[in-house]
This record gives structure tokens, C-alpha cells and sequence, in this order.
RNA sequence: GGUCCAGUAACUCAGCGGUAGAGUAUCUGCCUUUUAAGCAGAGAGUCGUUGGUUCGAUUCCAACCUGGAUCACCA
């Protein structure tokens, strides 16, 4: 870790002293420019023949001292182009301030465009103001194009300054920038793809004083006003049902969910979650919605149908693959379960070391078969159908056999990706359900739901048939910025603080 | 939580029982078309932390801290 004051800061200190003695404020209130330094870029020559004056500012992030004439280059969020900057040009006291100044410093640059001798397009410098002062020294940047790709010398390469100091990661690592623009891109079209579907975008409670749908253990914090402890949610799906029952029809959230629970490559504890709900819609609505909406990501706003991710070339141009989960572990383990099989499945956990939970049926050990032994080989996209009832709370059950539910999870690359199911709507049910997984709690399964009674008697008053989908968005960025960890995909991802607090 | 790997200058890294090294960056000098500018010189470090072994530890040992990988757990 950077000392407080090492040498650097002395010195950053010193020319800022230099500064004031000059009668030169440092952090002016004032800045301008005429241009981004993208517009700059456009239409070099035409700049150059006009030999207009242009005002740039930006960060200078490099500068090449050569005695009475020195070249730098300033970047803005648009771009970069090279300063030059001569002592005849902007006079002789303007001069000695560029000579105060240091990579890191944000500054004002009046001139016109040119092209050096070497053919470089550049700003001519006839006056050269300072914006904000650099107190600590940023990481050498040194780059060269080499076969017209960019070559980035002794980056800044250390995962954990990156992740604890993401603003140097973004000042100088400009690809990293880039993960956050395109997430910013693969939101904003999330957003316009359901609008124009007429889905409205609602806002339900963070802090909730029950958490549910999911299975999760929770955050708990404190209202002082009212004196009891409210949850962090763990995922929106019962206040966005209980807008279903007030009327709405196609409703999505898209926000933070939080769970108290691990954390590696593919979670962080507070993470990005689309869920969406469309009255007298079904699965098959959510699969084709699921589907139109993975491709228009990836090809019409991304336009890119394959993405290199944790090693697989994942092709979101072709159709998506069904499976049913009954079917694939016939397909991939010789193995015929259903819903009187119980015996069966637990011989074949017991010889495959799978832990059999207290109070597990047929259909958890269906699942956890299905999670441990098929889940992870499973690289195209494909829609795992037909999930046990029983590890699924809240589906309605298939009407030809009550023992499966109604539901999908989309996988691609081992992981998951969606999550949908027909929205079990009888109060009954969904009461008796709810008491199943607080039977499961008692028995010390602490992620299993708590029964939530306002939900309930939203649910009595009547809830249409519907489909419901839920999306990680975070994963979502990752495969379409081909990134394995969830770190790389998120601006500030949770850290242990280096020192006790 | 288990196992493995890493932590040395501002950045990227080498070193490894005997006074701490390189490149870049920084500072000083020279330099008006450079661009990983150049040339000459200089300064810069709690070698993650705390203990132990030793005449002597950055190096060996232990514990701890932080990060990464992996397994376990988990949407």
C-alpha cells in the first residue's frame, strides 16, 4: 500500500506551494472547452485547414519534456490527442506553469490542430490552463501500437488495487472502462426491449420486514424509528405478484437483491436482478420472451452471436435446446427417476456422495442429482424444463402430474441463467406450500422460506394465471463481455476491508 | 471452511541466510517536431503483519492479514 506522504506526494506538495506563490489557483471554479476531443478526432484535416482555435480540457495522462518545447497527451471520455506544447507559443510564463504540471493533472489547452513532423495529429498550444491539481502521482501509463493494436506497458494489473481502487483500474486500464459501458448498453436495451413489449417498470421495498422468494439467508438491519429489525430483500417476486393481484398485467423490476451467503466468482452479496411478470402468459411466453430477449442482447445491440466464456464458445444465434430434467438424467445418467422412485434415489446419492438433506422427497433428490451431476456439462443454451414441485414453491404443478412443477431455468455454460415458471395463484396452495418449506426451516435448513401472510391474503383476493422470469443480470453481463468473474462485471464488488475498521 | 499460489520502490517484476535489485515512473542537468523520446547523473523500500530459529532473516519455520485459484457450500 501507498505510504501517506512518500517521496511523490512531497513533491505534488511542493509544486502546489509553487503554485499559490505564482498567484495560480489550482482547482479553479471555472472550466470550458469548445469540443470533445472525439469531435477533434473527426475530420483531421478539415481541422488543420481551418486552423480554428479550439478549446480542449481533460486529463493530461503522459508528457514528453524536450527543453524549451514539450509534447504531452490529454485525455477526456471520448479520447486522446497529443498536446504541443512550445515555450514560444504560449509564452514564457505559461510555460513555466505547464512545467508545474504532472501527469494527473486535469487541465485547459486553447490552440489549433496540426500535424507534426512525424505525422502525429496534434493540439498546437497558445495557452495552457490548470483545472485541478494531481496530489498523487498515477501509475505510469506507457503504451505504443504495435500492428495497429494498442500495447499497454506495466499496466496496472493487480486484481485487488483494481477491484479496492476501481477508479484507477478505469483511468488506466481503458478495456476495463469498456466492461462497464457495454453493461451500461445491455441494461438500457433490457429496459427498451420491455417497454416496447409494454411491460411497465415498477419499484417494490428493499427493506422488507419478511424476506421470500428465494431460498436464502437474508441481511438484517435496524429502523430505529419504528424499533424492529427489516430484512434486505432477497429477490422482488412476492410485492411484484401482490401488483398483479392491484391489477397491473406486465410488470418487471430490475434491482439489488442481497443474500448473506458466500461469495466467489459468480456471486457478490448484493447483486442485479431482472424479474418480470405477464398476466395470462405461461412458460412457453417466458421461453419465447427469454429467448427473443438473450439474442436481441447479443445480436442486435451487441452484434456478436458467439462469446468466448469460461472456455466454451457459447452461439446465442441458434435456437435454444429443450430438456426435460426427467430426460436428461436418463440422457446423460442411464437413470429413470419419477415420482415413486424414492428408494432409487437414494441408492444412487448414497453411491455418488450426494448429502441427502433432512426432510428431502423424491422430487429435492431429483434436483440435487440433477445440480451435482448434469448441471455443469450443460454448455449451449438450453431450457431445463419440468423441476420437482417440491423445490419449487411457488410454480404451479404440471396438471398432468402434480409431482413436477411448471417451470424452466435457461443454462448455458454450466451456469444459470433464467429462471421462470407458470405463477402458482391458489391461495391454498401456496399457503400449503409455504408451510412445507417452514417445516423444512424448523428442520435446519435455513434457506428454506418463511410464510409470509400479507403475501397470502393478497393472493385470496385473486391473481391471474401468469408467467413470471427471473434474470441475473450480472452473469447476463459477464457472458456478453466474456468475463468469468463477477468482479470484473461489477464497479465496486464487495472486498474485506483491508484493516480492522 | 479445506487445499494450493501470491504479497519486495508509485507501476510491472527479479532476487533469496550475509548492508535490497532491474525496467518504467520521479528528481537534477542538456535538449524546439517527440511519441514506450533521448543522453548524463541522483534520490526513492517497515521486502504484508507478528512471533520463532540463527552470530545474522526479505530469504527458513509458525500464526495471522489481504487477494487469487480450486474444492465444499450456495441461486
Amino acid at each position: 500500500m501507498p505510504s501517506r506522504d512518500n517521496q511523490f506526494i512531497q513533491l505534488r506538495r511542493q509544486k502546489l506551494e509553487k503554485l499559490l506563490a505564482a498567484g495560480i489557483e489550482p482547482y479553479p471554479i471555472k472550466s470550458f472547452r469548445t469540443n470533445k476531443i472525439e469531435d477533434i478526432l473527426k475530420g483531421k484535416d478539415d481541422w488543420v485547414a481551418s486552423n480554428q482555435e479550439v478549446s480542449l480540457a481533460g486529463r493530461l495522462v503522459a508528457m514528453r519534456r524536450q527543453g524549451k518545447l514539450s509534447f504531452g497527451d490529454l485525455e477526456d471520455a471520448s479520447g486522446k490527442i497529443q498536446i504541443y506544447v512550445a515555450q514560444n507559443l504560449v509564452g514564457e510564463e505559461n510555460y513555466e506553469l505547464f512545467k508545474l504540471c504532472d501527469p494527473g493533472d486535469f487541465i485547459q489547452v486553447k490552440g489549433t490542430l496540426f500535424f507534426t513532423q512525424a505525422g502525429e495529429y496534434s493540439l498546437r498550444a497558445n495557452q495552457i490552463s490548470l483545472l485541478a491539481k494531481n496530489l498523487r502521482p498515477l501509475p505510469p501509463i506507457k503504451e505504443k501500437v504495435i500492428d495497429g493494436k494498442l500495447v499497454r506497458y506495466s499496466a496496472l494489473s493487480d486484481v485487488e488495487i483494481r477491484y479496492r481502487k476501481r477508479y484507477l483500474d478505469l483511468l488506466l486500464n481503458p478495456s476495463h472502462r469498456d466492461i462497464f459501458i457495454r453493461r451500461a448498453k445491455i441494461i438500457s436495451a433490457i429496459r427498451s426491449f420491455l417497454d416496447e413489449r409494454e411491460f411497465i417498470e415498477v419499484e417494490t421495498p428493499i427493506l422488507q420486514p419478511l424476506y421470500g422468494g428465494a431460498n436464502a439467508r437474508p441481511f438484517i438491519t435496524h429502523h430505529n424509528a419504528l424499533d424492529i429489525d427489516l430484512y434486505l430483500r432477497i429477490a422482488t417476486e412476492l410485492y411484484l405478484k401482490r401488483l398483479i393481484v392491484g391489477g397491473f398485467e406486465k410488470i418487471y423490476e430490475l434491482g439489488k437483491d442481497f443474500r448473506n451467503e458466500g461469495m466467489d466468482r459468480i456471486h457478490n452479496p448484493e447483486f442485479t436482478m431482472l424479474e418480470l411478470y405477464e398476466a395470462y402468459s405461461d412458460l412457453a411466453g417466458m421461453m419465447d420472451l427469454t429467448e427473443s430477449l438473450l439474442k436481441y442482447l447479443a445480436i442486435n445491440v451487441l452484434h456478436q452471436s458467439i462469446y468466448k466464456f469460461r472456455g466454451y464458445n457459447i452461439d446465442l444465434s441458434e435456437p435454444f435446446q429443450k430438456a426435460s430434467m426427467q430426460n436428461l438424467l436418463k440422457d446423460y445418467l442411464g437413470l429413470e427417476l419419477s415420482e415413486d422412485d424414492y428408494d432409487k434415489a437414494v441408492e444412487f446419492c448414497q453411491k455418488h456422495n450426494i448429502d441427502i438433506p433432512p426432510g428431502a422427497g423424491t422430487g429435492k433428490l431429483i434436483y440435487l442429482i440433477y445440480e451435482n451431476m448434469i448441471e455443469e456439462q450443460i454448455i449451449q443454451p438450453t431450457f431445463v424444463t419440468d423441476f420437482p414441485k417440491e423445490v419449487s414453491p411457488l410454480a404451479k404443478a404440471k396438471p398432468d402430474n402434480p409431482f413436477w412443477a411448471d417451470r424452466f431455468e435457461l443454462l448455458i455454460a454450466g451456469y444459470e441463467f433464467a429462471n421462470a415458471f407458470s405463477e402458482l395463484n391458489d391461495p391454498l396452495e401456496q399457503r400449503a406450500r409455504l408451510e412445507a418449506q417452514a417445516a423444512l426451516r424448523a428442520l435446519g435448513d435455513e434457506e428454506a422460506s418463511v410464510v409470509d401472510e400479507d403475501f397470502l391474503e393478497a393472493l385470496e383476493y385473486g391473481m391471474p394465471p401468469m408467467g413470471g422470469l427471473g434474470i441475473g443480470i450480472d452473469r447476463l453481463v459477464m457472458l456478453l463481455t466474456e468475463n468469468d468473474s463477477i468482479k470484473e462485471v461489477i464497479l465496486f464488488p464487495q472486498m474485506k476491508p483491508e484493516q480492522p475498521l
